[in-house]
DNA sequence: AAGCCTTGATCAAACGATTGAGCATCGATT
DNA sequence: AATCGATGCTCAATCGTTTGATCAAGGCTT
C-alpha cells in the first residue's frame, strides 16, 4: 500500500503538495503541470488514503452504524438497501450491528463510538429492548437517530407512517365485507404497535365498526408469537373473521399454526399483514400484504443522521412517500355473511 | 473521549506508562501503586483506545470483512452468528458487506483492503459471482477465505459436508421406498451445487438407483428459480415422486408453485430441502429438512481467517462436526407405489 | 527601483497510541 | 566503597494525513 510520501518522492515534490492535490481541497493553488503528475503517479501506485490515518487526523471516520434487531429479518432488506445507498451518495460507509440482546448491544455499541469507530449510530430497537435501555447512550455525545420508534427528547427519529399501514389494511377488509375484525399486533410497549394500534383503531371507527377487545392480541412481531396470536384467537367462543396482523413473520406463523387448527385460510379467516416480503410471496395462500416505504425509510434515516453529524440538526421525521400500499394476493376474501352466494 | 494523555496528566506518570499498563503488555515493570492508580483513572475517565490511532501505529484494524451474497437470507443467520462468536472471542470485529452484484463489490472490498480498513476478509460468493470474478482480490495480498466455495490455487477455504448432506437427504426418501428421486440443485458452476450434486449420485449408486437426467435441475437457490424448476418438473411426462431441493429458499418457491399447480405434498411429492430455518418450519406443509453446521462454519471461517492473518496459514477445511442431520416434518411420505396400502 | 501582491510550492506541528532506548534510584554483591 | 543488575519510570520517534504558517520567485504598481 503506498502513502502520500510515495507519491511524494516519485514526483518529486513535497508530502502536502500530494495531500493538496489528491484531497482536491479548493484552496489547493498547485500549478496544472504538477497536479498532473501527482496524479499520474497516484494511479499508477494505485494509491488509496489510509483510513485509519484521515480518521486519526479529523477524528471522523465516515462510518456509521446501523443496528438492528436481527439482519435476517426480511423486512430489513429494503431498508439496509435505503440506508446504503444515501451513504454511498454522502461518501459514507455503514457498519452492521446486530442487537443479540440488551446487554451486549449497549456494549458493542458504546465500543463502536467509545473507541471512535463511527460517527454516529442508526438504532432500530427490537422487541428485547426498549428506547430506554439506550438512554445511557443516546444521552450520550454520539449522533443518534432512531429508526422506527421514538423518545420524548427527541434525539432525532424517523418512522413509518404505521397508523396509515394499519389504516389501509383494515379499509381493504371492510372493503370485502368483514366486520369482525381482530388485530394482531406487537408487544404493547413498543412504539410502532402503539401507532399500528392508533391506526387500526381510527380506521375501525371511521368505517362505522365496533372493536371487539378480546380479539385484539399484541404477543409480539416474530413467527411463534404470531402462532401464540392464533392459539388464542382460536380458543375464543365468537371469532373474528379476518385479522390485520402487524408484522409479516408473525402472519407466517399464525397461518402455519391455522392450518394445523384447521381453520381455512381465506374462506375461514381473512388475513392481511404489513410489510411485504419474498416470504410473503411464497407462503401459501399466498399473503396479501401492505408494503411499506422501508427503502424510503433507510433513505431518510441515513441523511438525518449526516445532517446531524455536518449540522448538528435534529430531526423528526415521518416517511409518507409514497404511501402505504395494498399488495393483493390471496389470504383475503369476502367476509361469507354478506357473500351473494349465501342467497342462492 | 479521553486520551492516554489526558489519564497521564491526572495519574501523575507518563504517557508511556499508562500505555503500558492499559495494554497489559507483559514487559511492563511497574509497580503495583502506579498502576492501580493508572487504572483508576482509567475508569473515571472512562477511557476507551483510539481506534484510529492504534490501527495507525500497529497497522493492523483487529477487523474482518464478512461479504455474502444477501444479508437478510436466513442461511445467514447461524453462519454470521458462528463468525461473530469466533470473532469475539479473538478480539476481532465483523465489519458485515453485502454483494450486490459483481463490480459493487469488487470495489467495495478493494476499498475495504486499500485503505487499510480491515485485516483480512472472509468471503461467500453468491450466484452471480465466481470466485473467479474475485481473483483481482484474492490475488492481492489480502489475507482471504471463502466460504463454501474452492479455488484451485488454494487461498484458503472452509467448507461445508455439502455431500454428505444431499446424501442424507436421499438416504431419507430412499427409506421411504422412493426410487424416482429428482434433484434441484443451484447453479451448475457454484462450487456447493457441484457437490451437492455429487452427494446426490453417490447416494443414489449406494442404493442401487438409477439417476434419471431429466430430473435434475440446476436453475439456482433463490425462490424464483425454485418455481421455474417445479415448473420444469411438472412438465415432464413421467414425474419424479420426491425431491431434494438443494436450498430452502429454493424449496419454499417450489412449494409455492406446486400448490398452483395443484400437486399435492407430500402425497403427491415428497420434498427435503437443505439448510433448516425458520421459514421452513412455517411453511405449509412444514419442510423436512437436513440441518447443515452453519454455526459452526462460521466459527471455523473466522479462526481459519484469524490464523491466515497472525502466522499466514492457509488451510482447507470440511466442517464436518456435527454432520447434517435430518429435521423431520411433513413434506414427506412414503413412495405410493410401494405402500402396504396399495395391497390392502 | 522599492514595495507589494500573487502564485506555487515547502515546513512542521499536530491527531493518539506504541515501543525501543535511556536514565535514575536502590538494594545487593564483591 | 565502587560496581552491578534489577526495578520503575520517562524520552522521543513513529505510523500516514491534514493544514496553518512560511517562503522564494516573479510580476505589478507607483
Amino acid at each position: 500500500m503506498s502513502t502520500l510520501s510515495d507519491i511524494a518522492a516519485q514526483a518529486g515534490v513535497s508530502v502536502s503538495a500530494v495531500s493538496r492535490v489528491l484531497s482536491k481541497a479548493p484552496s489547493s493553488r498547485v500549478s496544472e503541470a504538477t497536479r498532473r503528475r501527482i496524479e499520474d503517479v497516484a494511479r499508477e501506485l494505485d494509491y488509496h488514503p489510509n483510513f485509519a490515518a484521515r480518521a486519526l487526523k479529523l477524528s471522523r471516520t465516515n462510518v456509521v452504524a446501523l443496528v438492528v434487531p436481527d439482519l435476517t429479518n426480511a423486512i430489513f432488506s429494503e431498508l439496509m438497501r435505503g440506508v446504503e445507498e444515501a451513504a454511498a451518495e454522502l461518501d459514507y460507509m455503514v457498519l452492521l450491528a446486530r442487537e443479540e440482546s440488551v446487554r451486549p448491544t449497549a456494549a458493542t455499541i458504546a465500543k463502536l463510538v467509545g473507541e471512535g469507530r463511527v460517527d454516529g449510530i442508526l438504532v432500530q430497537v427490537g422487541d428485547d429492548m426498549t428506547v430506554d435501555d439506550l438512554s445511557g447512550i443516546l444521552d450520550g455525545a454520539v449522533p443518534a437517530v432512531l429508526i422506527n420508534s421514538r423518545r420524548d427528547d427527541h434525539v432525532g427519529s424517523v418512522v413509518l407512517p404505521d397508523e396509515e399501514g394499519a389504516a389501509v389494511a383494515v379499509r381493504h377488509l371492510v372493503g370485502l365485507g368483514h366486520s369482525a375484525i381482530g388485530l394482531v399486533n406487537g408487544l404493547p410497549h413498543t412504539d410502532s404497535a402503539i401507532r399500528r394500534g392508533i391506526g387500526f383503531a381510527a380506521a375501525m371507527a371511521s368505517a362505522g365498526l365496533a372493536i371487539n377487545p378480546v380479539f385484539i392480541t399484541s404477543l409480539g412481531y416474530n413467527p411463534q408469537q404470531g402462532r401464540a396470536a392464533m392459539q388464542t384467537l382460536a380458543a375464543l367462543a365468537e371469532r373474528p373473521t379476518a385479522l390485520v396482523v402487524a408484522n409479516v413473520n408473525a402472519a407466517l406463523g399464525l397461518l402455519a399454526e391455522a392450518r394445523t387448527l384447521g381453520i381455512r385460510v381465506p374462506d375461514g379467516l381473512s388475513i392481511v399483514a404489513i410489510h411485504d416480503t419474498w416470504t410473503a410471496e411464497n407462503a401459501w395462500p399466498p399473503l396479501t400484504t401492505v408494503r411499506m416505504p422501508l427503502y424510503e425509510l433507510g433513505k431518510r434515516s441515513m441523511t438525518a443522521i449526516f445532517d446531524r453529524i455536518r449540522a448538528g440538526a435534529t430531526v423528526d421525521v415521518v416517511v409518507d412517500d409514497p404511501p402505504p400500499e395494498l399488495v393483493l394476493r390471496e389470504s383475503t376474501a369476502p367476509d361469507r355473511q354478506i357473500e351473494p352466494t349465501n342467497y342462492e
